[in-house]
DNA sequence: GTCTATATAAGGATAGAC
DNA sequence: GTCTATCCTTATATAGAC
């Protein structure tokens, strides 16, 4: 909490990040986000103007450290194989130090005040992806497959587990400081799924 | 729209059903509900007592209607690689026709003010499933894993599209209607899938 | 820039007539 | 059981002093 060298404004931000993506936006209450960033109401607005524009503001810093970041993986030259596991990696980590934004995410582009922010998610993946899916499928160094089926797989098995960690720990009676564990060993894991997957 | 052989009740709860689940528990409005119901406010009030109540028998009724339909899957005698593919074809059966439910069930047990409902999800999967696995690989017939990432992964792959729609009909540039369709195709996808990664 | 006090609106819940 | 009218709390937003 070492508060004291950020600016009013940063304090804000950082204040209104974590309350965002705890409890959702309607969820949240400006009173809960001043109290976080320790100063009064009437700052926030005096900083953000409205709710709507605090959140937008969140929204779009949490995009830029989310996909660019993991889309970067996807970006280095190699076999789609490489591409695939070197994503997961990068994903997992990345969620691992960032467990609530998945469904920060998908409650913001499933709300319907909100559906217009999918036009803020730079998604990269099937572009950077697919082409190289059927460059290596040419060479016959993958099996043949729907690749569009494919990346949802592969983002939903990294994915989820943050999603539902609540059903999980207690499904599998696990303490919750054993779910970063179990996470890192799900890297290795889940590499060896895809390579069974696309391996012809 | 044929409400009008339902009950007050029934009509209430078919409300709060379609409200609830579109909108989320915070994002609801009991005005919302009354008029898709098609009566007044005060009556929820009378039939329910609060919002809170209400809540609560939707949550029950959606999570009576979900786990044990899709957990019978993994009753039946067999195989481990055919109960997992048996579950496959029936979650996402289910899923296509409740395509709302897992956003609603996740939200709802990662609210503070509503985990400890985390209790009302019969959670049989891990204990129907692992016993077998293990069964099976003394007997060689499937590869060893840790069950329970592959149990995690199985989950993710079937609903992860569901929760990510709207990216995916984003970025795959297909039509909303074309969705479901390749929700159908997504079963053999992944039974595919499945078995690649189990078969030793 | 930062605070206290307050305006204004929204939403859950209730009272009371029919 | 069903309605209208209203209460009361909560929450966003603003006014104005410092």
């Amino acid at each position: 909490m070492e508060n004291e060298e950020l600016s009013t404004e940063e304090k804000i931000l950082k204040a209104a990040m974590e309350v965002f993506l705890r409890d959702g936006y309607d969820g949240s209450r400006m009173q809960d986000i001043a109290d976080v960033a320790g100063i009064n109401k009437a700052l926030l607005h005096y900083y953000f103007r409205s709710k709507d524009k605090l959140f937008e503001k969140v929204f779009d810093f949490k995009i830029q450290s989310f996909f660019p970041q993991v889309d970067a993986a996807l970006d280095q030259e190699g076999p789609f194989i490489d591409k695939i596991t070197f994503f997961i990696e990068a994903y997992i980590n990345f969620l691992r130090k960032n467990p609530f934004l998945p469904l920060f995410v998908l409650n913001t582009v499933n709300n319907k005040e909100k559906a217009e922010f999918i036009k803020k998610i730079p998604i990269g993946i099937a572009h950077k992806i697919i082409p190289q899916y059927y460059a290596d499928l040419k060479e016959g160094k993958v099996r043949t497959l729907d690749p569009a089926q494919f990346v949802m797989t592969v983002m939903g098995m990294c994915v989820f587990p943050f999603l539902a960690k609540p059903i999980f720990v207690s499904m599998l009676k696990i303490e919750d400081h054993n779910f970063d564990m179990i996470m890192e060993a799900r890297i290795n894991e889940l590499k060896t799924y895809v390579k069974l997957i696309l391996t012809p």
